[in-house]
DNA sequence: TAGCGATATTTGATATAAACAATATTTCAA
DNA sequence: TTGAAATATTGTTTATATCAAATATCGCTA
């Protein structure tokens, strides 16, 4: 097939998987009762043992000031600790609360569990190229956007 | 390999993907003046000759009268035209102008030579794999979307 | 055919999300 | 040790979105 005609429905299917992911995530935030940046912020810290306030925002793409009124929700809430860096007063150390952890924990076990319940609808044979497909089409995405201008 | 770390992969990828695809979106949107909802609202155009007002806040998951506004900045900047439609004076026909017929065909023109620019990362045996597989993840995630509660 | 309920859109009020500008604290280098 | 840069916060403003009320129209029925 001409790559031209790939490219078009390649274009259309991220752009379809864009909408459900959004809405994917709107569904599991309301869940679990975070807004939608709380839920995102969360999903962030990932393993990260602390990270501070820019760190986040920069890989947010959020501004500081915004972080602070997400964390203040989070911390709020008790999902996270933030305490000055002892290190560099300049900066807060941020990181999961016990109750955090748990439930960072949940919410990737429900992440893969959905994922899971995707591969089922699947031929098994598929898994591993879709996965190698995707991400190739990742890494080309990040060097695209990484392009100058 | 074990379909649990598989979707464990796969979770990973669809969210950094998703992040991705949204940077890249508001990147497109920027360069052509069009602020984030006004590009999505011109992109779910496609082809359609005329919708109305409610149809297109249901396809893009939006209020009506957020919508009603939306629009409202795409009149202005002459993209489309809104007139009371003949047939039932109650809805609103909102049709491409010229300009607006243009700028899509532009849009989609620009949408597809970025994932041709992508493919042409991806080693061209991998594109049909990656195309059905990607079909198939989206069949996969509209019907656990569509799934009660 | 007059009137009632349903539907589509718009407008005004309000809530939420985000950025920007100014400030305070701290670090670091000249 | 003083001034510039970095970090987070707070107050202000803008953008995004919803909801409720108002308006216009339609379709039905008594």
């Amino acid at each position: 097939m001409d790559t031209n005609q790939t490219a078009e429905r390649l274009a259309n299917l991220t752009f379809s998987l864009l909408a459900n992911c959004q809405e994917k995530e709107v569904r599991l935030a309301e869940v679990h009762g975070l807004t939608q940046a709380e839920f995102r912020c969360l999903r962030l810290f990932g393993t990260d043992e602390s990270v501070n306030n820019k760190q986040i925002a920069e890989r947010m793409a959020l501004s500081p000031s915004r972080l602070t009124r997400i964390i203040d929700g989070l911390v709020k809430k008790e999902y996270i600790n933030r305490e000055i860096d002892p290190n560099d007063r300049r900066n807060m150390r941020v990181t999961l609360s016990k109750k955090g952890k748990l439930l960072v924990q949940q919410l990737n076990k429900a992440y893969v569990g959905i994922h899971s319940e995707i591969l089922q609808d699947i031929e098994k044979s598929q898994h591993e190229p879709l996965i190698i497909a995707m991400e190739h089409l990742l890494e080309a995405l990040e060097k695209w956007l990484q392009k100058p201008e």
